[in-house]
RNA sequence: GUCCCGUUCGUCUAGAGGCCUAGGACACCGCCCUUUCACGGCGGCAACACGGGUUCGAAUCCCGUACGGGAUGCCA
């Protein structure tokens, strides 16, 4: 049998990493399996549908890299469907017409709540006469849920979790208004579609009860379940924007690299031994349900940080360029050239060796952009007073010399610049030019960002440096 | 309230009754490297929620308590 997995967002919002999460493991299952990946969008609310949500997942699935098999399913689309295996239940004396009020229904929650049961709908209507129904009332469809006994599901996480079938209500498959809710139309599409895996978030653990309902009122085959543990801010609480960041849109701009995350949001609460770095095709060879933990994680930024560091070192340097590109404009207003580009590749591997992050990585790599006149910040500044001599020294060493001008050059001539000027110590020189070259005091060696920079670009920036 | 689920270093986790003096990673601290900041190398700190059982033996099994989370919608 093809596993098919599925990823069902509801368009209400942005990517939440913690959908993100899912849908990996749905996409890692599925490729592990070498089966199918479907998205469905879960619009049965026409109220709370946005297709600028939609666009926003679909763009997220992209950049994190997991493509789907065949078209995305719109819900709604399917609402003939679902609502024929309505009637068909009804049909069938499964399902029934229900003409309570509001009123009625806020009355019945309070006696329950008060009487302290979980479910409150008294199924006033269940065996009632269809005679006895009200004109006026547009009634919704209820399923008849078994009163009586237990219901046990087989989840692959959280193991057989069994439920007395009196805490279940007789829930509403088709409402007032005659579109069907979730509960329906999910288990209609899981049934239609062919899955075979639901891995979702375990806030649906007590669903599946109510959907098992569903399933077995259709004689259909119950697909296998795994329910997922929340994800968690710092604090304990659900994920949510106060926590740093909650959309993978928003992960996007602070810098972090698609894999980064993806290997992070496999690592919280799925482990295969002590493996920490898990490339995409090791995380399609060694994903399984059986190593996902059932208690949830909290959200550490500094752990993916530090993933983040690993891949953007380990990265194709035209591709990281690309990446960081956008950031450069957007934080720098630098557009990099042929010799921007030039020069970016050859610091490259210092560049990715720091870099926490893709902004990280375009603020210390800006100065190769850069024109002169570079602006220097406040220690720069410092660094360049009372530097007069050693810049002076520098220019005319550098000036002079007709060979090769590489870091080997630059820096025997800083050695020579701070034996004449009786300045013992090298970074006396080094730092007055790193100032003068990067317009900072942090960046990769200075002697070899000379090199880089050539010693026509060197020279005009000790010039200008000096004139400032 | 009721139902369901969970609880190993600060965080993510390894751990399927003896391999555990509880391992790894991130963070943190120290040392080395070093012109700066990083990278890197080496070392250190640090956890089985609590209480009862079961067993020759329990982080691992059972029960209870505490704490945390989820559910309890004509949302998904």
């Amino acid at each position: 049998m093809t596993v098919v997995t599925r990823f069902p967002p509801s368009p209400t919002g942005f990517m939440h990493v913690g959908n993100a999460r899912t849908a990996l493991f749905n996409w890692l299952y599925a490729r592990h399996y070498d089966g199918k990946f479907v998205v469905r969008i879960e619009d049965t609310d026409r109220k709370r549908h946005s297709e600028e949500a939609v666009a926003a997942i679909m763009d997220g699935l992209e950049w994190l890299g997991l493509n789907y098999d065949g078209e995305v399913i719109s819900q709604f689309s399917k609402l003939d469907r679902h609502t024929e295996v309505a009637k068909e239940m009804i049909a069938k004396g499964q399902a029934y017409y229900c003409y309570c009020t509001a009123e009625e229904l806020e009355e019945m929650r309070e006696n329950a709540r008060a009487a302290g049961h979980k479910t409150f709908y008294d199924r006033r209507w269940r065996d009632a006469d269809a005679a006895s129904a009200p004109k006026d009332v547009k009634p919704v469809v209820r399923i008849k849920a078994p009163v009586e006994g237990e219901t046990m599901i087989n989840d692959k996480v959280q193991g057989e979790v069994t439920v007395a079938n009196d805490q279940l209500d007789d829930f509403i498959i088709l409402r007032s208004d005659g579109t069907p809710t979730y509960m329906l139309s999910v288990v209609v599409d899981d049934h239609d579609m062919g899955i075979t895996h639901v891995i979702r978030g375990d806030d649906h653990l007590n669903n599946t009860f109510r959907q098992k309902i569903i399933f077995d009122a259709m004689g259909w085959d119950v697909p296998v379940f795994a329910h997922l543990p929340l994800l968690h801010g710092a604090d304990g609480a659900k994920f949510s924007k106060r926590h740093g960041a909650q959309s993978v849109q928003e992960f996007r701009e602070m810098g972090y690299l698609p894999e980064a995350l993806s290997n992070y949001l496999l690592r919280l609460g799925w482990s295969h031994g002590d493996e920490e770095v898990i490339p995409r095709d090791k995380a399609i060879e060694w994903f399984d349900l059986d190593h996902v933990g059932k208690a949830p994680a909290k959200f550490d930024f500094a752990k993916l940080e530090s993933l983040n560091a690993h891949y953007i070192n380990v990265s194709d340097a035209d591709d990281l360029l690309r990446q960081a590109l956008p950031f450069f404009k957007q934080r720098h207003g630098l557009v990099p050239d042929d010799i921007g580009i030039a020069r970016l590749k050859a610091g490259m591997d210092e560049l990715k060796s720091r870099a926490k992050t893709l902004l990280q990585f375009v603020d210390d790599a800006a100065f190769y952009v850069k024109a002169v006149p570079l602006s220097f910040d406040e220690k720069a500044q410092k660094n360049l007073e009372d530097a007069q001599a050693v810049l002076e020294g520098l220019l005319s060493v550098f000036e002079a010399h007709t060979g090769v001008f590489d870091s080997d050059f630059v820096q025997e001539s800083c050695k020579k610049i701070a034996d004449e000027l009786k300045e013992g110590k090298l970074g006396k020189v080094a730092m007055p030019l790193r100032a003068a070259l990067t317009g900072t005091t942090v960046s990769p060696s200075i002697f070899h960002a000379a090199e880089i920079l050539g010693k026509e670009e060197s020279c005009l920036r000790i010039k200008a440096a000096l004139e400032r």
